[in-house]
RNA sequence: GCCCGGAUGGCGGAACUGGUAGACGCAAGGGACUUAAAAUCCCUCGGCACUUGCGGCUGUGCGAGUUCGAUUCUCGCUCCGGGCACCA
């Protein structure tokens, strides 16, 4: 008998059987209830990493318990195969960008095949294939179709590095989220996803979604930014035009003392021209924008502005307030224009203060009295309106609408929301990527690309010594025809940004190699939603928001019929070692393939699950990964010990056994217990693996036991037997073999998971603690049933007690049925 | 600055709706087996101290509070992590 069990033997030959045999291949079957779980799909980097492990090894377990409980569960892998990356190592080791990504793909597929992950294999999609961005081309072009996709020129966020544009969701701290290198503006045309369309929808159904994690809800919340308000038109003195501004306080609109334009502002000029300040503009908007570019990566710079010479009327009071031009308002947010009320708001309070402008309260917040001369901070706390005209007397929010209401009644003003939310930027300068279906015609203008010429194939991806500079230097792609007049014509040469591939990816899988549509309406509305979505948090605003937007746009053009494509979502934490992210400049990456090889993908994927919940960071430990080894040989060597009660009969008398055979089986039920809710409740994986081993223990002790009392063959074959079936999700080949080693004749996959008998899991005889003031004094053994009354007594019989009591009269006595007895002196 | 998380032994982490803190694992120490080592098995393992016994005190970041009883609830701090950041 060998005390370790032979893994790669072991693992190899399931691991046929599965690519032999497809037991995971799956179609809709209307009679059974379907479950869709899903991890991100990973870049083709190379190879696989230990968060790969750790997202699959999860994504793994629930497909396999969820098999066990009878849903037709879907499990689909594929490959985010668009990228920089691609690009990069062409360059410099000049290989084919679409050469690297396949075969970085065929390397990483056999590591996760080496995983024994149960995917469906069939359905592998991998999206620099033309058969499926051909789709993503014909969605773009009915998207612009229905309006939802336009060319504009603006300022973009460019990455020189990257030698491409970003969309502002890609941008962290100013820097690109690829490359880190500091993002600078730039002015360029480019095509624009509306998802600002959708904010409002967007923003509504964060409420629907209770099974994702609450801080990804507030940061997708942060992210759409929904404000409430008021535009109001200020006519500028002497002109026909009006200034539009929005403000989130109307309440506090009588307080206003001057007006602030972004530097953008298109009215800046008219308002200069011809005024003696108009250099002096000129020349601060110049500064302004340089200043910006150079800003982006800069914390705030201190706020300046310059008189323009004109004034403005505010409509309510009929002030004149002069109107300024300063650095700190956005033209991207609201109208670009600002009411000042420097009483009552911070950044207006410190510009007013650096130029003397007047300060005047309107909003006089509970015990405070406000001067406008000697405030040293701006009051942007609700109050009673006081100063202001009809509406003085009012609370700010009686008045925010009162005043929203008399300028609407004025034809002045009207109630208006702003988002934060921008339009989707998804032009990119790139070779490797989707190309976007566009044609420009000298004479017929912007044509989309006819779809039955779809699609637009990338040229040279399947020569590996083809062309792959980006496409605005390949004449030969861009030169073609015009489908409307046949003349010469230039195709648009931008690719798509590669989250465009990655937002609706999830709805491929359910028919991935349907040729006449995208996504089969039947199929999707069979496997849709995805139930459970696990991944990095990372994606907690980009992927998972414009996923979001897709599902909806999606579901507009009639492909899908839902909403949202995500019920659940898991983010999992990161792996860390020696308290940092793995990362080769640190050198404390651990590499899967080594660990598989060395003890297994059993053993790892054991250990991932074990170290920590899943949504926590998960701290590497080689030694940890010892300890998850041992345990497996050691339920390995169990079996081996105990293999003769596998031919003894499961039916036996539960009623009548002893002691021993009693107390294992209880636990074993206990153990179905705790294990199933540990799964059910939110996937905490580790304290399930946890409660088998106590189990495991238990069965060794019982059996170990010199004494001849022995459980009964019957109940170790039940406990064993039911390890394996708890185990299997997580160890499926070591289980699959110990249960055929076993003498069974059908595979464990197909067997049910093990039913929970929470009667006989209920404990006979409990410990009942009892306390003296709170403090634990000593123990009972009970019976389970025991009533109230029967604890107090035994408690204040009991030896330790009575001894610490001495003699003094219980004042109170607080029994908790079947857990303890306190007794307060 | 604002908004979310989190803090439990030497370490990773348990603890149901307030009711035995430290499950399970790792590390460490001791022992058995062995010529020896590995493997395996057994015991100990939060801290303190005058431990004669199966005992006492203390202990879940800090400080208060509610309660017979708080890791759990409330208030106020400290530290760590994450997100947003001139958003009018």
């Amino acid at each position: 008998m060998n005390d370790k069990y032979d893994f790669k033997a072991i693992e190899a030959k399931w691991q046929h059987l599965w690519q032999r045999e497809k037991p995971y291949r799956t179609c809709e079957d209307p009679d059974k209830k379907k479950y869709y779980v899903l991890e991100m799909f990973p870049y083709p980097s190379g190879r696989i990493h230990m968060g790969h492990v750790r997202n699959y090894s999860i994504g793994d377990v629930i497909a396999r318990y969820k098999r066990m409980r009878g849903f037709n569960v879907i499990h689909p892998m594929g490959w985010d195969a668009f990228g920089l990356p691609a690009e990069n190592a062409a360059m410099k080791r000049g290989v084919h960008p679409a050469a690297w990504t396949y075969e970085n793909i065929n390397y990483m597929r056999d590591q996760l095949k080496a995983m024994g992950l149960s995917y469906d294999w069939d359905r592998e999609i991998a999206t620099c294939n033309p058969g499926y961005y051909r789709w993503e081309q014909l969605i773009f072009l009915q998207m612009l179709e229905k309006g939802l996709v336009y060319r504009k020129e603006t300022t973009v966020n460019w990455c020189d590095d990257c030698k491409t544009v970003l969309a502002r969701e890609q941008v962290i701290d100013g820097a690109c989220w690829r490359c880190d290198q500091a993002v600078e503006p730039r002015t360029m045309h480019g095509w624009f996803f509306k998802i600002t369309d959708y904010a409002e929808e967007l923003l509504q159904g964060l409420d629907n979604l209770t099974g994702w994690p609450e801080r990804v809800v507030t940061m997708q919340r942060n992210w759409i930014g929904k404000s409430q308000g008021m535009a109001c038109d200020f006519p500028i003195d002497d002109s026909q035009e009006n200034i539009t501004i929005f403000t989130t306080r109307p309440d506090t609109i009588f307080g206003v003392t001057f007006m602030s334009l972004a530097v953008e502002h298109p009215l800046v000029d008219v308002l200069i021209r011809g005024r003696k300040q108009e250099d002096e503009v000129r020349e601060f908007i110049q500064q302004t924008l340089i200043e910006k570019q150079r800003a982006a990566v800069d914390e705030e710079p201190e706020k300046h502005g310059v008189f323009t010479g004109a004034y403005c009327i505010n409509p309510f009071t009929g002030d004149r307030v002069p109107v300024y031009v300063a650095n700190f308002v956005l033209m991207e947010y609201g109208t670009g224009a600002v009411m000042a009320v420097p009483a009552h708001d911070q950044r207006d309070f410190e510009f007013a203060r650096k130029y003397n402008l007047t300060v005047k309260p309107v909003v006089q917040p509970e015990n405070m009295l406000l001067e406008g001369d000697s405030m040293d901070a701006a009051s942007e706390s609700p109050g009673i309106l006081i100063d202001s005209g009809p509406f003085t007397g009012m609370d700010s929010k009686q008045a925010k609408q009162a005043i929203i209401d008399y300028a609407e009644d004025k034809g002045f003003g009207r109630s208006h929301t702003t988002y934060r939310l921008r339009d989707w930027g998804i032009s990119r300068q790139r070779y490797w990527g989707a190309p976007i279906p566009i044609i420009y015609c000298d004479t017929c203008g912007i044509q989309p690309v006819p779809e039955d010429q779809l699609p637009v194939l990338l040229p040279g991806a399947d020569d590996p010594k083809g062309q792959h500079a980006p496409l605005h230097q390949q004449e030969d792609f861009y030169v073609t025809t015009c489908p409307g007049c046949g003349g010469a014509a230039r195709r648009e040469t931008d690719t798509m940004d590669t989250f465009v591939e990655s937002s609706w990816y999830f709805a491929r899988y359910t028919s991935p190699r349907n040729e006449q549509t995208p996504i089969e309406k039947k199929a999707a509305s069979y496997w849709l939603p995805v139930d459970q979505y696990i991944g990095g948090v990372e994606h907690a605003i980009l992927h998972l928001l414009y996923s979001r937007f897709f599902t909806r746009v999606l579901r507009d053009l009639d492909y899908l019929d839902i909403d949202e494509p995500f019920t659940n979502l898991l983010t999992q934490g990161m792996v860390i070692k020696d308290g940092a992210k793995m990362s080769k400049s640190k050198g404390n990456v651990v590499d899967p393939s080594e660990l598989i090889d060395k003890y297994g993908a059993d053993t790892t994927r054991l250990f991932s699950l074990f170290a920590a919940p899943p949504e926590r960071d998960l701290e590497w430990n080689a030694q940890g990964v010892e300890g998850s080894s041992r345990f497996l040989n050691r339920v390995y060597r169990l079996i081996q010990k105990h293999i003769a009660c596998f031919s003894s009969d499961l039916n036996a008398d539960f009623s009548t056994l002893d002691t021993k055979s009693s107390k294992l089986y209880r636990k074993t039920h206990q153990t179905i217990g705790r294990v199933t809710e540990s799964i059910e409740s939110n996937f905490h994986f580790n304290t399930a693996i946890s409660a088998v081993m106590e189990l495991v223990n238990q069965i060794s002790i019982a059996s170990t036991d010199t004494s001849k009392t022995s459980p009964e063959p019957c109940i170790l074959k039940f406990s064993l037997e039911t390890c394996l079936r708890l185990l299997f999700p997580m160890v499926p080949h070591f289980c699959e073999e110990m249960w055929e080693t076993t003498g069974q004749t059908t595979v464990l996959d197909g067997t049910p998971w093990p039913d929970f008998d929470p009667e006989a899991a209920r404990e006979r005889e409990i410990t009942v603690v009892v306390q003296v003031n709170g403090k634990v004094r000593s123990r009972i053994q009970v019976a389970a049933d025991i009533d109230s009354r029967q604890m107090e007594k035994l408690a204040l019989e009991d030896e330790r007690i009575s001894h610490f009591l001495e003699g003094k009269k219980p004042k109170k006595i607080i029994v908790v049925k079947g857990k303890l007895v306190n007794i307060v002196v």
